[in-house]
RNA sequence: GAUUGAUUAGCUCAGCCGGUAGAGCACUUGCCUUUUAAGCAAGGGGUCCGGGGUUCGAAUCCCCGAUCAAUCACCA
């Protein structure tokens, strides 16, 4: 077996494994294992006066977290899905006959933290007073080949642990195994989108299904991803948005639809932005921006009570309170009160100034609706913690949106501000097919003038407005973002389980074959290698004196007990 | 993209003015038993991120590069 390039543990592991083997121990066996119970439920069953029968007969799996091994009697915790329990093992239950191999060996010498095990037994406390498990018989069920982050707790202080962001990140089943809060945030996220997802459908609203790859990227202004379709030979985008598909239904007769969908944006990734994200859209039929910032504020309510049992709660050094009803700030309003300013009515010249004078940086490409956008994201937007519905958004910057029933150049929209940042999104959907296409002309004489982000013309969407859409409105919220308020996540990339990263480098994918097929010999090839030669190249350029003191040096201070080449040979390949 | 910081044992991290690479846990060996993050004792383990430079001598100082993080910029 050739165990180079594996750190001591890790080769310890696989000759742990082997001797296994010869032991006639299948360390990966087939077969089911008959867990009747989890580890959590016997600390909450467990009473000492009186054993209840399927406490007399525990069968539980899971993982070694920690080994207190002794003479003939040892500790370890137990891990699984739930929670942790400690198991007592003793030489002579575990090993009844003449042969102890199975303490004295597998389980003493064979076995390391992270190995999966079954065991069966019985609950007892011990003399410290703690709740364990006597096991009577262990199986292997999983050997771990490479050792775990270590971390420990003792009295809520946790000591080693395991916390550089890269590591978790990229190894999220590592974080997972050893960090227990991190599955807590993560079971909160399912929660969430399920106490969301049976709130609709009490309503009788039907989930649904779009696509994401789409041939015009509409329904949001934002940088797509761009692929290719092979058999049609036509360029396809991942979906920024679902929007119009949504309203495709719509017009299609249906009441209420919804779908937590995966949108895909080219765009900047930090600590709340990930390229692909979960938003949940939902449109219903016969409803305007009104009724919707009602049902919203009751789901985020539900939502919160779900989770903490209240609607209070904490993120960061705040404390956000969920309890209905939200309040509702105009736009101008919003404006009018952090800036001093006015904005009802200006032109965009005059808004241009107003920028100028709040020392906001403007350029030529922006409009009206984006100038606002600047000021409202500038000035207003942070001092929104508590929720806050923020209604009543230029025409400009609402491309799809109905407009206001009473107050020219205004458009029945909302956006849900918690923390100082925008969580959801909503309006009385624009249903005029007229004012719809002049609306994406707009949009086009925004593209004309720079803004890369303006939307596209989809004419299939046109001609289903044409139709007739029923009134309705829509709403969008982002999940990610959700769960990091409820989870009190200050990262994104803490409630996706595989957030983005830039691709691992492979080290040592290079093979010694290329130096074989030189001609020399496999076990100096290897050696190369681990000098860092990794190319024929590489070789070719090596200082011959240089690279055979390397090489002899390699070999004697591994003991690898090879016959050193003479320097005539090292200059021989270098030749080849 | 900018700035700042980081990169040392499997993990968490020390390492001063440049002078023999360290600790705790993990691991190995032995002893011990109902132990409590940690029983006792001994031991093994390093490409100090990579490459150049300065120097008698570099983990340490300088330059270039890689990766990561934080902040900012970008981002309905």
């Amino acid at each position: 077996m050739d165990y180079t390039g594996l750190s001591e543990q890790e080769v310890l592991r696989r000759e742990a494994l082997a001797k296994m083997k010869e032991l006639g121990i299948d360390a990966y066996p087939a077969s089911e294992y008959p867990v009747n119970i989890y580890t959590t439920d016997i600390l909450e069953q467990f009473k000492d006066e009186d054993l209840s029968e399927n406490l007399k007969n525990i069968c539980i799996s899971g993982r070694i977290m920690s080994r207190r091994i002794m003479g003939n009697a040892s500790f370890t915790e137990l891990q699984d899905s739930k929670g942790r329990i400690q198991l007592y093992f003793k030489r002579d239950d575990i090993c009844p006959e003449e042969d102890k191999t199975m303490y004295n060996v597998v389980l003493k010498k064979l076995l390391d933290i992270g190995d999966i095990i079954g065991v069966k037994g019985y609950a007892f406390r011990t003399q410290m007073g703690e709740i364990s498990v006597h096991v009577t018989e262990f199986t292997v069920l999983s050997k771990s080949l490479r050792p775990l982050p270590i971390v420990k707790e003792k009295d809520g202080q946790v000591y080693d642990a395991f916390t550089d962001p890269e590591m978790r990140y990229r190894q999220r089943y590592v974080d997972l195994i050893v960090n227990p809060q991190v599955r807590d945030t993560f079971i909160k996220r399912t929660k969430i989108i399920n106490t969301m997802r049976e709130f609709f459908n009490e309503q009788g609203y039907l989930e649904v299904e779009t696509p994401i790859l789409q041939s015009i990227p509409g329904g949001a202004a934002a940088r797509p991803f761009i692929t290719h379709h092979n058999a049609l030979n036509i360029p396809l985008y991942l979906r920024i948005a679902n929007e119009l598909y949504l309203k495709r239904l719509i017009v299609g007769g249906f009441e209420g639809v919804y779908e937590f969908a995966k949108d895909f944006r080219n765009e900047g990734m930090d600590r709340t932005h990930n390229p692909e994200f979960t938003v949940l859209e939902i449109y219903v039929a016969y409803k305007d921006y009104k009724w919707m910032m009602n049902f919203t504020e009751e789901m985020i309510e539900r939502v919160a009570i779900a989770l903490h049992g209240t609607t209070e709660v904490q993120l960061g050094d705040k404390v956000i309170d969920y309890k209905r009803p939200f309040k509702r700030v105009t736009m101008y309003d919003a404006i009018k009160e952090h800036t001093g300013f006015d904005i009802s009515g200006k032109s965009e010249d005059e808004l241009r100034q107003i920028c100028k004078e709040l020392n906001i940086e403007t350029d030529k490409s922006m409009g009206k609706g984006k100038l606002i956008d600047e000021i409202f994201g500038e000035k207003c937007e942070h001092h929104y913690i508590q929720p806050t519905f923020i209604i009543d958004y230029p025409v400009e910057m609402s491309p799809l949106t109905k407009k206001h029933r009473s107050v020219e150049g205004l458009t029945e929209r909302f956006e849900l501000m918690i923390n100082g940042k925008e969580l959801a999104n909503a309006y009385s959907e624009l249903n005029d097919p007229i004012d719809q296409r002049e609306r994406f002309e707009e949009q086009m004489k925004l593209s004309a003038k720079g803004d890369d982000e303006a939307m596209f013309i989809d004419q299939d969407f046109l001609r289903a407005l044409e139709y007739g859409m029923p009134p309705n409105s829509g709403m969008g919220i982002g999940i990610d973002r959700l769960t990091m308020f409820m989870t009190n996540s200050p990262s994104i990339q803490d409630v996706l389980f595989f957030p983005q990263m830039r691709p691992e480098k492979r080290l040592e994918t290079v093979d010694e074959s290329i130096f074989v097929e030189i001609g020399i010999d496999q076990e100096w090839a290897k050696v190369l290698i681990k000098t860092g030669i990794e190319s024929v190249k590489a070789l070719k350029e090596a200082n011959p004196n240089k690279l055979h003191q390397s090489i002899c040096g390699y070999n004697k201070k591994n003991k690898l007990g090879l016959t050193n080449p003479s320097q005539d040979d090292v200059k021989s390949w270098i030749e080849k």
